[in-house]
DNA sequence: GTGAAAGCGCTAACAA
DNA sequence: TTGTTAGCGCTTTCAC
């Protein structure tokens, strides 16, 4: 009466998608559980090409699909890792994400994508969500703020691995652009083109990479004694970018160069120097970090400082999935500074 | 003596990092498993304000965090979607990634997001590897060439979504723009301008959205009774949009307007432009779909046809949730066709 | 109000 | 060479 019960069900496809399982597989095939499994797990050591056979048989005509939920539960790992962009409209994370999927997708490990929109607190959620769906580890572009959390990860062991930005005191592979001394590079190139006035703008500074972008900036103009205005720098959050700028242009000595701290300020400065005629080289030198596929395509073309975003995300990857499966050598060190690629065009004018 | 063993186990935090499960908690706090369970789930209704207590401290001094993929092994769902894109190069998959996930996000969904490059081969790795993880359902930018495998999903009664390109046959919910009026739009708005010799080009057109806006080409040309020349259309691949382009403007009578297919080839297109010195636009009169973040910042600036991705996206990702929990309304109709928005700028020249 | 027990679909000893 | 069995960590019915 039972059995004749448990057929019924069987038939009914329940919710009409009645999931094929491995059972239903052995069961046509004519073997157990576990000979199915082995087969699928390519164990094929002993077992009889016959044996083989009906199970692949039995597979394509039901159309069975494992259940890696199943799996990862019993092996306590996912082949999955998570990572969590600070701003996914950066087109630098864009290309770091997809560096990273690159290389994943080779090593068959997948990829979940968050986006914390540079909010602590969705950064967390993120984090936490990524554990409870028992990731292999985590990719982290950290907003710097949750700092518990942080170390407590680190103190656990879990995988995770910070890139684009280093969090102080936290001791995990960290992956990042040599921020300071691009930033210097750029001041000494509009000084080395003649000029003295030089201005940076950016977005907030709570954030490493920004604060090293500007610390570079200052630095360089100390060394060289430019002038050093506290209206030269501009760290007004982005809706603000234009007023900050008609700020600084309408000062009585105007800069007469600009360092723009990523691509996100670049636009709106753009949208303004459109809106108030200001002209670019004449009036104002303009060197960007971020390289963007319209940089040569502006008129003019836009001198950046670009990160080699894809080979930063490549490497990320690359040391995550080592750590995750305990392959890390010696040389493996904790720490990845990457050099900024200076790409000179049109939008520096020579003073001198 | 086994007792001892266990206890041993537990202490020793195998491989550095030792889960605490829902068990450790229910020992700590004094309660069973399935109390704890009751707890996690908010099915307070008969549960001693002391009990609860007990429970979120010993949550709290463990650090526990749930096991999803037990949960979702026993419930049968994993309230996760996922997103497979066609070619995440394009702007607007970007965007539409990103409203799906806001969507998502809101309802406590998550997203995993797949890049299929472009190839139908990679599109069925990433659809079964989703399955596979018993995603609750999918969204797909299709390449179109698993035809098969799309019935298969339909035939399942799988929940399933077409976004950007429908599928001939494939009877699933599926949301487009209005590429063919679109495209007719454009020529019109440019015969409007007095041009007569009218171009596109685009990537080739294997994909239901491109053939499309080429046939709105096409038929407004003929509507117009203007000169169709099998030299006005191309549809070369990327890498050759340089070559092609300035074969077309070699023509004996080379066209006065060009309609560009999308994001991808403009870019080619103006880096043609510009090495080539193609004045744009009075040697050459430019609408481009896509609307990208320069096209207002270009010299001159772009006029475009804007898709409106972020409420594509977001329509997407609230009919597949409707769908995945059974609470489609007679209203929602199978297929919902967006329109896009015409942004004139300065890229046209009026010629009468 | 709470707990015992069965079971989700799979893997991995070990037995046969 | 293949099958038996005991779980992985959680949910859920039903008994207490």
């Amino acid at each position: 009466m039972i059995a004749l019960i448990y057929l019924v069900c069987k038939q009914q496809e329940v919710g009409g998608i009645r999931k094929v399982t491995m059972q239903d597989v052995a069961e046509k095939a004519g073997v157990s559980k576990s000979t199915v499994s082995q087969y699928l797990n390519e164990r094929f050591e002993y077992m009889g090409q016959a044996t083989k056979e009906k199970i692949k048989a039995a597979i394509e005509e039901l159309g069975y699909q494992p259940n890696v939920l199943a799996r990862s539960l019993k092996q306590k790992k996912t082949l999955t890792i998570g990572i969590i962009v600070a701003n996914i409209l950066h087109h630098f994370s864009t290309q770091i994400t997809r560096a990273i999927e690159d290389y994943c997708h080779s090593h068959q490990y997948h990829v979940i994508i968050c986006n914390a929109d540079d909010q602590p607190e969705k950064e967390k959620q993120y984090i936490d969500m990524l554990r409870a769906k028992q990731v292999d580890g985590i990719i982290l572009l950290p907003t710097g703020k949750n700092i518990a959390l942080y170390r407590e990860l680190e103190k656990q062991g879990y995988p995770l691995l910070f890139i684009d930005r280093a969090v102080e005191e936290i001791n995990v592979h960290t992956i990042v652009l040599n921020n300071r001394d691009a930033a210097m590079h750029a001041v000494e190139y509009f000084y080395g083109k003649g000029h003295e006035r030089i201005a940076m703008m950016t977005t907030p500074v709570h954030v490493s990479v920004r604060a090293e972008r500007v610390r570079g900036y200052q630095e360089a103009v100390r060394l060289h004694q430019l002038p050093q205005m506290n209206e030269y720098l501009s760290t007004a959050p982005l809706e603000n970018t234009e007023q900050a700028l008609l700020q600084m242009m309408a000062l009585s000595h105007p800069p007469t160069a600009l360092l723009v701290g990523n691509d996100l300020v670049l636009i709106e400065i753009l949208k303004t120097v459109r809106k108030h005629d200001i002209r670019i080289p004449d009036q104002l030198s303009l060197i960007t970090f971020d390289e963007t596929q319209f940089a040569e395509l502006y008129d003019p073309p836009l001198t950046t400082i670009a990160q080699p975003a894809y080979a930063m995300g490549k490497k990320a990857a690359e040391l995550l999935l080592k750590q995750i499966n305990q392959q890390l050598d010696d040389e493996d060190q904790r720490s990845f500074v990457f050099q900024a690629e200076f790409l000179e065009r049109e939008s520096v004018k020579k003073l001198i």
